[in-house]
DNA sequence: TTGAAAGCGCTAACAT
DNA sequence: ATGTTAGCGCTTTCAA
C-alpha cells in the first residue's frame, strides 16, 4: 500500500481497461506473444499509443527476475582509456540483447562498494573497472555482486578477470628506449596505490635485472595532464635522456611542458606514453606508446560476463598484451 | 509466479527467518527506522552480514514508487565536453541523495528513443545530452519521459532545457580573430545535421553582417580528431590566415596536421577551438578556445531536473555564455 | 485465444 | 516495539 502518486503514471491496468481486455492480454501483446487475436492486439496497441504507455522496468525486473541490463562501475569516466573498452563492451552486450548502464565513482574509493552493490541490485550482472578499493574489501564484495567481472585487478579466481599486462607492456617500452641507446631513463610513476602502477614497477624491475648497465629512475608523478606537466623539473634533475610515462595523458601533459620549455623531442629527450588514447597520434610530436586492442578487451569482458550469467563460469583470468607503437616522440640517443 | 532461480538470491524473508523476526522489522532495520529494539536490530544486522543480504532495488522501486536514481543518455561518452558536465551533474545529484546512471547511445540516433524510454523506466527522471533525434521525434518523446531536462537542444518549454550559447560563442572567437587583423577566416564546420553546428553557423552570419570586409569561409569538416587532421588541404585552399574549429577535438587534430606539415602556429596560421577540454591548455601551442563553466552547467541541469521532479517546474530555458580564453595558438596577422 | 489469480521482494498502514 | 497484511506493476501458470 504505497507508491507515491507521481502525477499520472500509466500502468498495464489502464491499458487493459482502455482496450477492454485483461492485463494478461496486454502483457502478451507487449511481449509479442503470437497467440493473440489480431483485432484485439490492434486495440491494445492503439491504447498503448494513445496513452503513451511504457511498462515499468522495476515491475518487469521483479516479476521476471532479470532485467537484461548490466552495470559498469568506472572510477573516472574522463579517462579516455576506459572509453574504448566501454565501447567494445557496449557493442558486444547490445548484440546479445543487454543494455549497459554506467556509474562513475569519480575516484571516491570509499563509495565504490556502496555504488557497486546498488547498481548490481538493479541489474543482472556487473563489471568493475579498475576498482580502487583495497584487496580485502574487493574479495569480500565479490560474492555479494556475483556475476561480476573485474577489469584490471586480479581476483584469485573468485570472479571473472580481464587484465592488461602492464608489467610486460612497460618492459617493452623500456627495451625500445634501451635499443635506441638510452642508458638513463626516467619513469613518470602513476599513483602509488594504483595496482596498475605497481605492475609497471614490477615490469621495470625485470628490465633492470636484464640491463644492469641501464639506470631507470622512478619520478613521482600521477595520472593527469597536470601531473605530467609538473614533472619536468624532477625529470630534468635526473639527467635522463628518455622518459616513459605512466600513461598517455601524463605523457601529453609532459610534452606540453617540454614544448613550453623549448626542450626538443625526441632530440633532447625521448618521451613515451602508455595506452594509445585517440589523441596520441595527433600530438606533436606524435606519441610513441603501448597500444592495447581495447575494443577487444571490452568484448572479452562481455563474453566472460555472459558466461558467468549463464553459469558456465570459467574463472581463468584473461590477459591482453599491448603492442609497442613507435611514433615520433622517441629517437636515438644523441 | 515466476522469478528465475538464479542460484541463491537472499531476500528479506531469508533474513527475517534467520533473525527470527518479521519482514517488517527487517525492513525497519534496513531503513534505519529508530523504533526497533537494539537487541533485535543487532540480530538482524548479524543475519544481514552473515548471509550477505542486500535489498532488491527493483522491489524497493516498485514499492516506493521511486528509485532515487536518474538516467543520463549521452550520444558519445568519449566526448570530453560531456565529462565535465556529467561531473558537475553527478556531484550535485549526489548531494541531494540521487544516483546517476549513464547510457551511451554511441551515436546510434535511431536507438535514442528506445534507450531513453527504457532508462527512464528504471529511474525517477532523465537527462538527454544533445539528442541526435529529429525535433518531432523529440517533442513526441518528451511527455513520455517526463520529468526530463534536455541539454543543448531547445524544447519550446515542453521540458527543462539548459543550453550553451554557441552562436554567441563562435561570434566571440571570430571577433577575436578579426581584432587580430585577420580578414579571411576558415570555419571548420561540424556535422551538418548537428544543432550545435547550425547555431554556430547562425552566429557566424551575424559576424558576417557586422564585418562585411571580412570573409568567413565554411569548410566541411566534422567533430573528430581525424576530421580536423584531414581538413588541412581544404583550409589551405581557402587562403585563410586563421581557422576556427567546430570544437577543440577538431582543432587539436588540425594542429597535429599543421605540425606535421611544418605550418607554424600562430605565425602562418592562427587556430582556435571551442569547449576548452582539459587537454587544450597542454597542447603545443596551447589552444585559444571558448571556455564554458561546464561544471556549473551540470549543476544547473540537476537543479532544473530536481525542480521538475518536485513538480515546481519552471520551463524557462537556461543559457550559458562561454568566455573566450586566449592562449598561444592565435596571433596577429602577419 | 483469453481471463483470473498468484507471486516476484519490498514498504507502510494498521493492529496488537 | 513488533507483526500482519495489502499492494506496487508486471508475468505466467492454470482453467475456461
Amino acid at each position: 500500500m504505497t507508491a507515491k502518486k507521481t502525477g499520472r503514471e500509466i500502468t498495464i491496468s489502464d491499458i487493459a481497461a482502455a482496450a477492454g481486455v485483461s492485463k494478461a492480454t496486454v502483457s502478451r501483446v507487449m511481449n509479442g506473444v503470437s497467440t493473440v487475436n489480431e483485432q484485439i492486439a490492434e486495440r491494445v496497441r492503439a491504447a498503448v499509443a494513445e496513452l503513451g504507455y511504457s511498462p515499468s522496468a522495476a515491475a518487469r525486473s521483479l516479476s521476471l527476475g532479470e532485467s537484461r541490463t548490466i552495470g559498469v562501475v568506472v572510477p573516472d569516466l574522463a579517462n579516455p582509456m576506459f572509453h574504448q573498452v566501454l565501447h567494445g563492451l557496449n557493442s558486444a552486450a547490445e548484440r546479445d540483447g543487454y543494455r549497459v548502464l554506467v556509474a562513475d565513482t569519480r575516484e571516491h574509493r570509499e563509495r565504490e562498494v556502496e555504488i557497486a552493490l546498488d547498481i548490481r541490485n538493479r541489474t543482472d550482472a556487473i563489471v568493475l573497472f579498475a576498482p580502487r578499493m583495497d584487496r580485502l574489501t574487493m574479495l569480500d564484495l565479490m560474492p555479494k555482486i556475483d556475476p561480476v567481472v573485474i577489469f584490471n585487478r586480479t581476483t584469485g579466481k573468485r570472479a571473472g578477470a580481464v587484465l592488461i599486462d602492464y608489467a610486460e607492456g612497460i618492459g617493452a617500452v623500456a627495451r625500445h628506449l634501451i635499443e635506441l641507446g638510452h642508458t638513463k631513463i626516467a619513469y613518470l610513476a602513476g599513483p602509488p596505490q594504483a595496482r596498475s602502477n605497481m605492475a609497471r614497477q614490477d615490469g621495470l624491475d625485470i628490465v633492470r635485472g636484464e640491463h644492469p648497465e641501464v639506470e631507470i629512475v622512478s619520478v613521482d608523478c600521477g595520472s593527469s595532464f597536470e601531473d605530467g606537466y609538473a614533472a619536468w623539473p624532477a625529470v630534468r634533475e635526473t639527467g635522463a635522456s628518455a622518459a616513459m610515462a605512466f600513461n598517455d595523458v601524463v605523457a601529453l601533459g609532459f610534452l606540453g611542458r617540454l614544448a613550453e620549455e623549448g626542450v626538443s623531442v625526441p632530440d633532447e629527450l625521448s618521451v613515451a606514453g602508455f595506452d594509445d588514447i585517440p589523441f596520441s597520434q595527433y600530438s606533436s610530436p606524435s606519441l610513441t606508446t603501448m597500444t592495447a586492442r581495447l575494443g577487444d578487451v571490452g568484448e572479452k569482458i562481455w563474453s566472460t560476463l555472459l558466461e558467468q550469467i549463464r553459469g558456465t563460469a570459467d574463472l581463468e583470468p584473461t590477459t591482453f598484451a599491448p603492442q609497442l607503437t613507435v611514433r615520433s616522440s622517441t629517437g636515438k640517443k644523441k
